[in-house]
DNA sequence: CCATAGTTCGAACGTTCGTTCAAATAGTAG
DNA sequence: CTACTATTTGAACGAACGTTCGAACTATGG
């Protein structure tokens, strides 16, 4: 069973970290979170950058000095957010990806996961996918290696698929369109005109897994290729 | 012969428009192009709401009062950006699509002239994904009703080829799925490493063609179904 | 030459930004 | 209660923001 990482950040000094206290949630990681969900959907509206901690302050009601009792800066909030966004649902993969063995079935538990996570916790994916390089530094190198890990992962998926099946296609720019397919949602999505989870995952996966199944096209014909079906 | 859109814009009164003058493009035009070649660098970079005008004075060389003499506010450089990127690709494809009658090789035909233009254009297209609602009101209209005229037109094209194959499958996700994998290029394209555009145009139709006109998933089975080749 | 329109700029406007800090409050253990 | 820590806050900081404006410059036609 996958379970959230925990909201902790290996930057500031975290006050009260529970080492081997009786409560594993301490009070203080409890407000931090509450905040982290109202910065969320403020930086999801506006735009990190267009997103000032006034808003946040307003957005979250505490004060605007109080909210820097909790982190030391804007640029941490929006790494906390990212971080915690991003490990849950590599953990998640990771735990699901156990379920199956065959090389096409893993590929659609990845769809599924991906999209059901995002759908989910649409507003926390928007800020994830959106503001995707504007942290430096530590911050952006720590969010890059997970995110490195998480594309290399999917690339195995589909170097076995490959494999199993003896086709040939560029992993990297498969890879690369299946993320765009799934992570452009975002900018459209909208439950009530369109398909629920499940049922999106398994139309994304039949274009995707048909799509990098089938044979090359070969240039402009007058005469219609033969399709499976 | 599709030819790139004046720059123009309908809110500022602009001056110098030349209603019937000999050259078509005035001193006045010029200049304000190489500013605006200049702003989509910057928006590029640092992203629309975190670029100052000061960014851009510094970028283009004019002084930061002298940029208000060639638009009237931050947000209508936005507009002049998007709305001159947009229009052109429209435009191009509507020309473009003249060349074919073929259902499928239309198809192509946007994916290629999509991806051309994103490719020639990187900067300014990812200018337009990546800052798509932040212009609100006028300004903001008049790019969403441009979008609307792009994607009505995707979606025709789509609807012709289902038709003509007899398919069946949801043309609204398909275009979104489309333009998901396509647009995201911004995202991770590297001229170094990756193929060039008619190569990537190729490989993603080939994904998106046979992926939308292949037999429906049926859920999870043990034996493999039957794949075209 | 002058007159006029087109173009550029330095200086400044008022506002908002992210962040700091000392002081005040709330919670808890002795 | 007292003593201590954890938490919260109002007020203020300097810096940066988008925009304005009048003066100065340039180009052009008479």
């Amino acid at each position: 069973m996958a379970t959230a990482t925990p909201i902790q950040s290996q930057f500031s000094a975290r006050r009260r970290s529970p080492v081997s206290g009786p409560r594993l949630e301490t009070r203080f990681d409890r407000r931090l979170a509450r905040i982290l969900v109202h910065a969320t959907n403020v930086f999801c509206d506006k735009g990190y950058a267009a997103a000032s901690m006034r808003d946040l302050s307003r957005a979250s009601g505490v004060s605007l000095s109080g909210l820097y009792y909790y982190f030391e800066s804007k640029e941490e909030l929006l790494y906390l957010i990212q971080k915690h966004t991003f490990s849950t649902i590599v953990d998640r993969l990771r735990s699901r990806l156990d379920e199956a063995a065959d090389p096409a079935e893993r590929i659609r538990l990845l769809i599924l996961n991906h999209l059901e996570y995002f759908l989910a916790n649409q507003k926390a994916m928007k800020v994830l996918s959106h503001e995707d390089d504007v942290l430096k530094n530590g911050f952006g190198a720590e969010i890059a290696a997970i995110k490195r890990k998480y594309y290399r992962i999917c690339l195995e998926l589909l170097d076995h698929y490959k494999l199993s099946r003896g086709l040939e296609f560029s992993s990297r720019t498969a890879v690369l369109s299946l993320f765009g397919m799934m992570n452009w949602i975002y900018t459209w999505y909208n439950p009530r005109v369109d398909a629920r989870v499940t049922e999106l995952a398994q139309e994304m996966a039949n274009i995707f897994l048909q799509g990098i199944g089938a044979v090359p096209y070969e240039g402009p014909q007058k005469k219609r290729p033969p399709i499976s079906d």
